[in-house]
DNA sequence: CGCGTTTGACCCGCGC
DNA sequence: GCGCGGGTCAAACGCG
């Protein structure tokens, strides 16, 4: 993601405010080259008004060099911040993952083996086998919703005695994500299309929605621990939430060369056995919340839709690093009231 | 016949 | 301890 800060070698200030932070990064100079523009085209009119027009734009410049440069900082800053981050990540998940200390989820490694079986594990007194390298290769959090949970880098405290184990459990959580489909609402398949391949297990009507809510697993490799819950909203029938637990620890399925998106849910039958993948994971291939049926199906447009998340995600990460700049704050104020007493009709 | 879905039953955690 | 509700299992069923 850093790769498109760097792209940016002077993200010249357009002091926009209020307009998203995505606009606002991605218009910078158009507006800049429409002044010079304006003066170019009168230079008949050099009179004083037009003297302290220029000598105000060259005072604007400056401003706007030393709010680049602020900017550079920032993203300076938040590039050593990502990096120390995943640094963290990966440390934790050679750490955490593959160290033995994983209480929860003993029983992902295995291709079966969860509630029922535990009874009988419980009476044998063999060991659980240790759990497969956790992959965390890419957290694919771009499209974790705000509520929901993505407990997936949660620290990884040891279960100290006098800790509950329920908190343990808690922590060790699989990552959850939540997506937002739009559906027809008579279709009444719970069916989202992510490029993955699903293999449906079960189907509940729970107690807070009339709707039903089916489980699946991931069926493209027989030892992928991501689980998908699909309901239909409660508010909106028209809006299929799936709910993706864990991550998946292989590359996405290739996409169907033909009839692209009718059997990339796995809701087809004939799901046959694709090729091995595995690589390390590639995060969820999709998409924003609210997609409208709508499925990426190739390399190119996944690479594309998300490089658009990333740039999004950065762009408000930036917004929202600088409006927490008391710096910026007040270098922004003083660009705005010197530009506001300039306009103001009192000046003579 | 093989594979995936359906669906009722079971298990287990949690709150009271 | 008990009941409730969510999650999972596995036999039955359907389809190609």
């Amino acid at each position: 993601m850093d790769p498109w800060i760097s792209t940016q070698p002077s993200l010249s200030l357009d002091l926009r405010v209020g307009l998203p932070a995505t606009a606002a990064v991605a218009m910078v100079k158009p507006k800049v080259l429409v002044e010079e523009d304006f003066f170019h085209q009168q230079p008949l009119k050099k009179d004083p008004e037009v003297a302290a027009l220029e000598a105000e734009l060259k005072r604007m410049g400056a401003e706007n060099r030393q709010l680049s440069e602020m900017l550079a900082a920032v993203a300076a800053k938040y590039e050593a911040l990502q990096s120390q981050f995943s640094d963290m990540v990966t440390a934790s998940a050679n750490n955490g993952g593959g160290g033995g200390n994983n209480p929860s989820s003993t029983s992902e490694g295995g291709s079966v083996s969860p509630s029922r079986k535990r009874k009988s594990e419980s009476l044998d007194d063999s060991p659980p086998p240790p759990p497969p390298p956790h992959p965390h290769a890419a957290p694919h959090h771009m499209h974790v919703m705000p509520g929901a949970a993505a407990a997936g880098y949660a620290d990884q405290t040891e279960c100290t005695s006098g800790e509950p184990c329920k908190r343990i459990r808690e922590e060790c959580k699989p990552k959850i994500s939540k997506l937002y489909v739009h559906a027809d609402p008579s279709d009444l398949s719970l069916v989202v299309k992510d490029g993955y391949q699903w293999r449906k297990y079960g189907q509940k009507v729970t107690k807070d929605n009339p709707c039903p809510r089916a489980y699946f697993r991931c069926s493209f490799a027989p030892a992928c621990p991501v689980k998908k819950k699909v309901q239909r909203s409660a508010e909106d029938n028209t809006i299929l939430v799936a709910t993706y637990e864990g991550e998946h620890n292989h590359g996405q399925p290739p996409p169907p060369l033909q009839s692209a998106a009718q059997n990339s849910d796995g809701s087809g039958k004939s799901a046959g056995k694709p090729p091995h993948a595995p690589a390390a994971a590639p995060p969820a291939p999709v998409v924003p919340h609210r997609q409208h049926e709508r499925v990426v199906v190739n390399g190119e447009q996944q690479a594309a839709a998300a490089s658009e998340m990333i740039r999004r995600n950065l762009a408000e990460q930036m917004a929202m690093t600088l409006t927490r700049d008391p710096s910026f704050k007040a270098a922004l104020v003083t660009a705005l009231s010197g530009r506001i007493l300039e306009l103001s009709p009192t000046k003579d």
